[in-house]
DNA sequence: GAGATTATTTGATGCAGATCAACCATAAGC
DNA sequence: GCTTATGGTTGATCTGCATCAAATAATCTC
């Protein structure tokens, strides 16, 4: 595997190479990708897979390079990107505890995003060859892959509908709501992440989106900082009119949606 | 199964519902996703699914609606649409032979996209649950079905990153260069859809393809009603920089994307 | 904590692409 | 064949959003 020692020659003495520590097996185990896996198969993903610490803003892996690990965010968050001729965009960001990239270690092809990590991050990989063998000897792991690649196809969809059907201020009024909904309709959050990645993730500019927060302080939403507070929630739902096919959840309540991570909740 | 009686009732006087003839299962049975699939598995799912002539712009499914179906187009062409607030897009057009909705089919859930014909049609119907059945019961069957998620997820990807990342002059200069590409590189085809359909798939209006089009006969296409012909294709390329990560191939000459069909050749 | 980065906001301006409206072309119906 | 739809083009106009530029605010560094 040509893969394995490149990491570890690459990223060795500034992050520190691990196996993957007991106390974190637990957490990835509760995935729904493993949990219904044989304890056998398990763990011998676990053993040949690796886990790391990663400082911010680190590069994770390019677009076009060959999909060699699965990767799953532990700890930290990480932004899946997309670039062409020198523009790039934001597809998702993903924070713990969900993987990334299994469609391209499945079809053991090149990456369509490339991720780095927002902040000190802990990711586990597994080798992609690896991850292959064990869904095609345990049929339960295979489902939980189908299952998985099926979530992670329709949220992409969303995006896409989402883009197309939607302008600037509609999609930013329904991301506002979906936050609070995600926080059981807590009427205010703090912005998961910066408000230019945001933006990028929403298909505007950084400019648009803070002249757009500022327009839908008439419609129902304070801004104060990284903070946001529904003061009229009925007007801001007349804007977005949310719909499950664009917003999700897909089905009631799983809300581990692929898109942004989940906002906190807020006084 | 209320489906299955609904389906009947609905459709059974003007397009003549029948159970899928044994001529067209050998065509069926060499798509990528039944190809691998235990004979007996692939017996048993052509017995218990539908096989129908539909006319053309009839409607097969919306969105919303509970996944039943998997829809296999034998013939003909299906447009995929999404709907939101009154506004419509395209997400994809599918033809022979291909199949549809298959995530929805396995997630159980609501469809995220309308389909309907475009022209006469013949679509076999595979039941939601049997298809279910059939994977958990099929190792390679599994296996074909994470394979063809992999791929929809993927050229889902690609859908975004062209929307997010391109303007629309080089969306299409990207997509007569890809139309090109997939007939070995020919200089002229005609296109496989209505140009407002491909507008809407390109998310631009009709008015503004046709001026880009016209925009584009200064830097290298001739456009001369659906017969495209690419006069300059330096010139082309420099304007639509293709890159496989966004306009595919996914591997080197699979060329069974999701997206729109294929163009024909010409001159 | 002073200085240097980096994110955010605000303003001025430009342009890509939407919209509205009319006209032309191609195809379908009788 | 003429007539009627429907799809496509063209023109005029409008506007949402990007771009460029500069000021503020927040964050990081030493």
């Amino acid at each position: 595997m040509p893969g394995h020692d490149m990491i570890i020659i690459k990223y060795h003495s500034e992050a520190g190479v691990r196996f993957v520590r007991e106390q974190e097996k637990p957490d990835i185990r509760r995935l729904p990708l493993f949990r219904d896996m044989a304890t056998a198969n398990f763990e011998t993903l676990m053993q040949v897979a690796y886990s790391q610490n990663f400082p911010p803003q680190l590069d994770l892996l390019r677009q076009g390079e060959p999909a060699d690990f699965l990767h799953i965010v532990v700890e930290g968050m990480v932004e899946l990107r997309a670039e062409w001729g020198g523009r790039e965009t934001t597809m998702a960001v993903v924070g713990p505890i969900s993987t990334f990239v299994l469609a391209a270690c499945i079809k053991d092809t090149a990456y369509l995003m490339s991720a780095r990590t927002l902040e000190k991050s802990r990711i586990v990989m597994v080798p992609a060859v690896d991850l292959r063998a064990a869904f095609r000897r345990d049929p339960d792991f295979a489902m939980a892959v189908i299952v998985d690649l099926a979530g992670s196809y329709r949220s992409m969809v969303r995006h896409a509908k989402n883009l197309k059907l939607r302008n600037s201020r509609e999609r930013l009024a329904a991301f506002v709501l979906r936050q609070s909904a995600l926080n059981g309709q807590a009427p205010g959050f703090v912005l998961p992440v910066e408000k230019r990645l945001l933006a990028s993730y929403l298909g505007m500019t950084p400019e648009n989106l803070s002249r757009t927060m500022r327009q839908l302080e008439s419609e129902g939403l304070k801004v104060d900082g990284q903070r946001l507070i529904i003061t009229d929630r009925a007007a801001l739902t007349a804007l977005a009119q949310p719909d499950p096919l664009i917003d999700g959840p897909d089905t009631e309540l799983t809300a581990e949606e692929l898109g942004l991570p989940r906002a906190n909740a807020v006084g």
